[in-house]
RNA sequence: GACCCCAUCGUCUAGUCAGGUCCAGGACAUCAGGUUUUCAUCCUGAAAACACGGGUUCGAAUCCCGUUGGGGUCACCA
């Protein structure tokens, strides 16, 4: 029976490379007929936190990716071999540690962090590579036990054999030997007693019974250690499969400082030097003087999320989607990001490359994934969203957008009202790429009249001055036919525009509906006239028109 | 730097394991036309790759070696 499972480090949101790993374990364990198993590796008390856990149960469900044994979670979870919470597995790892000590496999040492990176870069300067010196297994008997008794700090550390070699055996890969020379004595329990990641991944994997690990190639190299304790501990050894990792379009790592670069690098354009400050209505910085501070002396330091989306909203640049999370803010779809995910470092063979969850799920298999890494295109991920938004039904587009909307733009929604939204939704459909865009382009609709602002540009001038008549007279001419339209429905608006296009605008149509549009929105672009119209109903058609006509009267004046 | 991994159009890839049907197929992006009431679509077409050098072989994108390039790891992070 197969085994597989997904182990991330619940820091903030689950990240797209984190996402695929996932998806592919998933996916192993479904084509399979075998178990998919959720582990959190909490092993890092600085970095984890329960909410940011909440947010990856969140992450991964949403994209479709539901767990048979693990933490419980909206029906997911549950199982045998619990807890899948490494924080509460503590006395487990510490049993193990115990019993290499006992066996003179591990032994414990009493060096500090601070001593340690002082020896490491005492090694860099020196131009040769760090390696823990042993220091502490050299100590007597007695030492050590004063030491203990003491109750000094410490940690335990694996006695790596001197010269052995370790043979890697990976289905993607194939094998890859290291030489136990290249390792040192690393650690396996940290002072504060947990253990080190190494240590808990070995442990759990046995106790749970997990037959596949499927991973990060960034773990390729750690698999030598895992072995070694393997061995140490006489435990099974599990299916590797290390999976190549996904690089941004210009060839680095994706990573979450992507975000923190480039608004650093918005900052330094700009020259500010105090945090600027959020619009309306509060006019206040976006984040307290001294947390700007400390992140603009640090390089390595990132912003929390809140933070960073509102001084990038501030600044008015676009952060880079790096998260599932911001993926689905962003109106994709869990469907399409679940497709384009598992393109990234598998393919199906042949030409094929549009499938769902039941095709992945039939298709699946280790010995199709690339061995090279992938960059993660999102021109590719937004043609793909635009293709199942094209897809949909009427209706179904319709929900979903209202879902995007409730959880999103919740005022938008209450703003535009039930009756519209279908209408809204329905224009919107065959034009947008992401449940995102509707909302982005659309704000026009749900702001009084009196707030359109008219753009001032060339075709908006050109659209509303050129032409005899121009769009102005257009506009004058067209009000009455509106105002005393009996049906306000897209189909009687388009036949009496278009009537009034043939016998006074040559047929072209374009001559009244683009100065409508500007009188309408403020700008050239929106969903199609008579749609537009439609929406925004009769009366504040007919406001915008005459404040867009009063406008000319005061340009020309 | 040491160790390890990888290498087909700009990008994701098919083809590689079982060498010939591949002067290399698809998709995204690009470019050129066309449709359209704006934007976005949509339609048609074009340009675009086997990193390099040696082998092996009648024959290599496919096998071997080297070079170059890219990446990963070298924490009391995972």
């Amino acid at each position: 029976m197969v085994r597989s499972r997904f182990a991330p480090s619940p820091s903030g949101h689950l990240h797209v490379g984190g996402a695929r790993t996932a998806l592919f374990c998933w996916a192993y364990a479904r084509a399979r007929g075998g178990r998919f198993i959720l582990r959190i590796e909490d092993t890092d008390q600085k970095r984890s936190s329960e909410a940011a856990t909440q947010a990856f149960f969140e992450d991964l469900t949403w994209l479709g990716i539901r767990w048979d044994e693990g933490p419980e979670f909206d029906g997911c979870g549950g199982g045998e071999a619990g807890p899948y919470r490494q924080s509460q597995r503590l006395d487990l790892y510490r049993r193990h540690a115990d019993q290499l000590n006992a066996a003179g496999a591990a032994y414990p040492a009493f060096e500090t962090p601070h001593m340690l990176e002082a020896a490491r870069a005492r090694a860099r300067d020196e131009g040769r590579a760090y390696r823990y010196d042993r220091a502490a297994l050299k100590l007597d008997a007695a030492t050590i036990r004063r030491y203990l008794d003491e109750k000094r700090p410490h940690v335990v550390r694996l006695k790596v054999p001197d010269t052995c070699q370790i043979t890697i055996p990976d289905v993607v890969r194939g094998e890859t030997h290291v030489s136990s020379a290249e390792l040192d004595d690393f650690v396996i329990l940290k002072a504060d007693g947990y253990p080190t990641y190494h240590f808990a991944v070995v442990i759990d994997d046995e106790l749970m019974g997990v037959t596949h690990v499927i991973r990060g190639e960034e773990h390729l190299g750690n698999t030598a250690k895992h072995i070694l304790l393997q061995d140490a501990l006489d435990f099974r050894r599990p299916i590797y499969a290390h999976i190549s990792l996904i690089f941004n379009p210009d060839g680095s790592k994706m990573s979450k400082r992507e975000r923190d670069i480039r608004l650093r690098r918005e900052v330094k354009r700009l020259g500010l030097q105090v945090p600027p400050e959020t619009g309306v209505p509060t006019a206040q910085p976006v984040m307290p003087v001294d947390q700007w501070r400390r992140w603009l002396a640090d390089k390595d330091q990132q912003l929390d999320l809140e933070s960073a989306r509102s001084l990038a909203e501030a600044l008015k640049i676009d952060l880079p989607e790096i998260d599932v999370e911001d993926f689905r803010r962003a109106g994709y779809l869990p469907e399409v990001m679940m497709n384009y995910l598992a393109l990234l470092g598998w393919s199906p063979g042949g030409d094929i490359e549009k499938f769902d969850r039941e095709f992945l799920i039939s298709h699946f298999d280790l010995d199709r994934m690339i061995k090279s890494p992938a960059r993660f295109d999102r021109d590719k991920l937004l043609a793909f969203n635009l293709d199942a938004l094209q897809a949909m039904s009427t209706e179904e587009f319709s929900d979903r957008l209202r879902a995007h909307c409730l959880r999103y733009h919740r005022d938008f929604l209450d703003m535009l009202g039930n009756e519209k939204f279908a209408l809204f939704a329905a224009a919107n459909q065959q034009r947008s790429k992401t449940l995102d865009d509707p909302v982005r382009s659309g704000r026009f609709f749900v702001i009084g009249d009196e707030e359109v602002a008219y753009e001032h540009s060339k075709a908006v001038t050109k659209a509303l001055t050129h032409g005899d008549p121009n769009g102005y007279a257009h506009l004058k001419a067209v009000e009455p036919l509106l105002k005393e339209l009996p049906h306000w429905t897209i189909k009687r608006l388009e036949e009496t525009l278009t009537q009034y296009a043939n016998e006074h605008a040559g047929g072209k149509l374009g001559k009244v509906a683009q100065p409508l549009r500007i009188a309408v929105s403020g700008g050239p672009v929106s969903p199609a006239i008579f749609d537009t119209l439609a929406i925004l109903g009769r009366e504040s058609v007919i406001n915008r028109i005459r404040r867009c006509l009063a406008m000319r009267e005061r340009d020309t004046k």
